[in-house]
DNA sequence: TAGATTGTTAATCGATTAACAATC
DNA sequence: TAGATTGTTAATCGATTAACAATC
């Protein structure tokens, strides 16, 4: 059903934000909206939105819109939330706690496994429901256990040899928290990177030229 | 000295990784450097640095290249950094004590003055060196002591009346870590989102569909 | 002077916006 | 049928890359 195409990672990083929009409106019982409609609550247009759902297939009805269960349907697919990747989380310092309390990996399409630590005073402790593993018997857990994706909380200084680690055992994923480069040294490996200092420092700039920044909006 | 061209969002959002990229050159002694040689260290092209770099001025020197404690001083400068905007925290959950003990406002351009939380059982305590205050003083607590920035570490449905507290009191700046979208409703107001759960599904998305991200690289 | 490397202009590429024929 | 709204093509805009004259 959907053309085969090639999505641009602009499109990809609208798809979450219309996930959540298609979301809500489903949850409302809405059942059908033009482009039209769904630019003005998302302050978006409607020309764009057009373009962005029509790289994975015409799910629109012309003088009609889209059909809101099916759309949003279509963009899980698309995300592939439903592939529930394997995923373990590395550092349960202050950062992988809040991650692990606040993010919700399933609905996001992971399926976590493990964490570790090297700390001795969290090995073993609960957090989130997930008990806290030795970092030193990773290579050991992920050669036994399948591992597609790593959420890697750490420093800078220990993200490097974890990341060998990792990509060893076939781990070609990567949600990174530091600021060690992945991608420079794996290039095969799909990177995502969050760097809080760098955003914060963002803001600053923006204030200061005042201008927006609106980062995946 | 730099030119009053305005700089685009895209050269904005590299500007940090410069920064970082420029303190590991200086504090390793090295004082000169040309495009060419700080593109293969960052994994970027020389053209697009001498394109960057020259938004602000023309910093470099034919035939020698650039000057690094010098460049080093500018990027800081743009990025505002010694302003030191005022800022308060909001949400003392898992995410804002993380954030709290993660970030360091201070060499980010920001000077963290009040942490707010509605729970009764964190009300009191100290994170990272703040005394959490009642959220019921936060409206009190802005028109006393002049407020630039807010970090919202909020869920959706509290974000928007704490936005409204804010702005009322002449916030202007936001770092929203909630999905409520505060630009929408203020216009004026600079805003930069870290949305940490569409980040993930952002790499859900790029492992299946086997694409790079690498979001700020 | 010769070599290196910038600043800057031109060419290319990609993303967004506008327009409209197709069609429900 | 008439009105609405899509899918898609064309036009515009902006960002990246390439090229090269200027100059240290």
């Amino acid at each position: 059903m959907s053309k085969s195409k090639t999505i641009s990672l602009s499109v990809i990083r609208r798809l979450p934000r219309y996930y959540r929009f298609l979301l809500e409106l489903k949850n409302n019982g809405v059942n059908r909206i033009s482009s039209k409609g769904l630019a003005e609550k998302m302050g978006t247009s409607a020309s764009q939105i057009r373009q962005d759902l029509n790289c994975f297939g015409g799910f629109g009805q012309q003088g009609y819109g889209y059909d809101v269960p099916r759309l949003f349907n279509e963009i899980s697919i698309i995300l592939g939330l439903d592939n529930q990747y394997s995923a373990v989380l590395l550092g349960a310092g202050n950062l992988g706690r809040a991650i692990l309390n606040h993010v919700d990996f399933a609905s996001r399409g992971f399926r976590l496994t493990a964490v570790f630590d090297i700390n001795p005073a969290i090995i073993g402790t609960e957090i989130a429901g997930m008990t806290v593993m030795d970092a030193a018997k990773l290579e050991e857990y992920c050669k036994s256990v399948k591992t597609d994706a790593a959420f890697i909380c750490l420093p800078k200084e220990s993200a490097e040899p974890v990341a060998d680690i990792l990509y060893r055992c076939g781990v070609r994923a990567f949600w990174n928290f530091s600021h060690y480069d992945i991608s420079m040294k794996y290039r095969d490996a799909v990177t995502e990177n969050v760097h809080l200092n760098d955003s914060l420092m963002t803001l600053c700039c923006c204030m200061t030229e005042s201008r927006q920044s609106n980062s995946g909006e």
